[in-house]
DNA sequence: CGTAGAATCGCAACATTATAACCGAAGGTC
DNA sequence: GACCTTCGGTTATAATGTTGCGATTCTACG
């Protein structure tokens, strides 16, 4: 089961986790995980709630890396390419990817009110896509599904 | 069973239909489809590809109106409130709304080669987010999945 | 009527998100 | 070390969406 994001947890793990599985999909693609890239990644994980690019310049800057608007996309470009991130259409930002190598789908759920994101198992979605590109007769190869709306923590402390 | 839109049709009675529907849901709702709201929103049905926002302006200059992206954002935040357009948050783009008065889940598949859009039936996709809400314990107001891919007409013509 | 209040629209400026184009720097390969 | 490819720095610009304010139009109610 994926970990549940809006329970507390050591998030250094979270992070953890992720670094290492960034440069093991990297070694596997034959792909540079570079010091701005690494960075990005970091920053994108450092917490779970989606992040804007323009975000991440000042961030940077910070840091003594060139905080220009390409730099930043074209991290982001290389780690969506991987899978190692999802782009959140409906929020313009970005957030890292708890188990990369999964199929075409992704899925989330996002806390209007927190703002986390928690990616949900896309399974039973991917299976729906399945079935309606057998109805339709059509070719999916990249969906996405965001449910928006309130998280049991929010709804918690709002009662 | 929702209409087609990849198949050959007449495209008129789409445009009707939609007219039809809106002055009946704005009654409805008490609100006032003024000239360029209505006008918007036939312009947004005038095919069914998504029309993006900074489209219509030239469009809506031509004939004399206000051509300032306010006046189309706000025709468009309009017509998104009663449900009478879809805003697919991937193209950054709108679409005539085929059945206004569903639920909270919107679904579409994206021909990403002729770039028609075709809403799906969300009764499967809404029940899947019951089943998301009750293991979750969240509680979910919005929805959107959209399926990119290519179409059935698309694929004919490829091949 | 006619006037008060609300909704709508015109307009100017600005904010946010993303891309293009060009070139030099860094790293890998032989 | 020479070459090639990938990567990053820089400037500029494109695409999308918002804010604020005042003028106008509509509507309800006396």
């Amino acid at each position: 089961m994926t970990q549940n994001v809006y329970r507390p947890h050591d998030h250094s793990t979270c992070i953890d986790n992720a670094m290492e599985q960034a440069k093991a999909v990297c070694e596997q693609n034959g792909a540079r995980l570079t010091k701005v890239r690494q960075r990005v990644l970091e920053l994108v994980w450092s917490s779970h709630k989606p992040v804007g690019a323009y975000d991440l310049l000042p961030l940077l800057a910070n840091e003594g890396f060139n905080s220009a608007p390409p730099t930043v996309y074209r991290a982001l470009d290389f780690l969506l390419e991987l899978g190692l991130i999802h782009r959140l259409a409906s929020l313009n930002a970005y957030v890292g990817c708890s188990h990369p190598g999964h199929g075409r789908a992704s899925c989330f759920f996002l806390c209007q009110s927190c703002g986390k994101a928690q990616e949900l198992e896309s399974q039973l979605y991917d299976d729906l896509s399945t079935r309606v590109e057998s109805t339709l007769g059509v070719k999916i190869d990249h969906q996405i599904t965001e449910l928006s709306g309130i998280c049991p923590s929010c709804l918690d402390q709002s009662s």
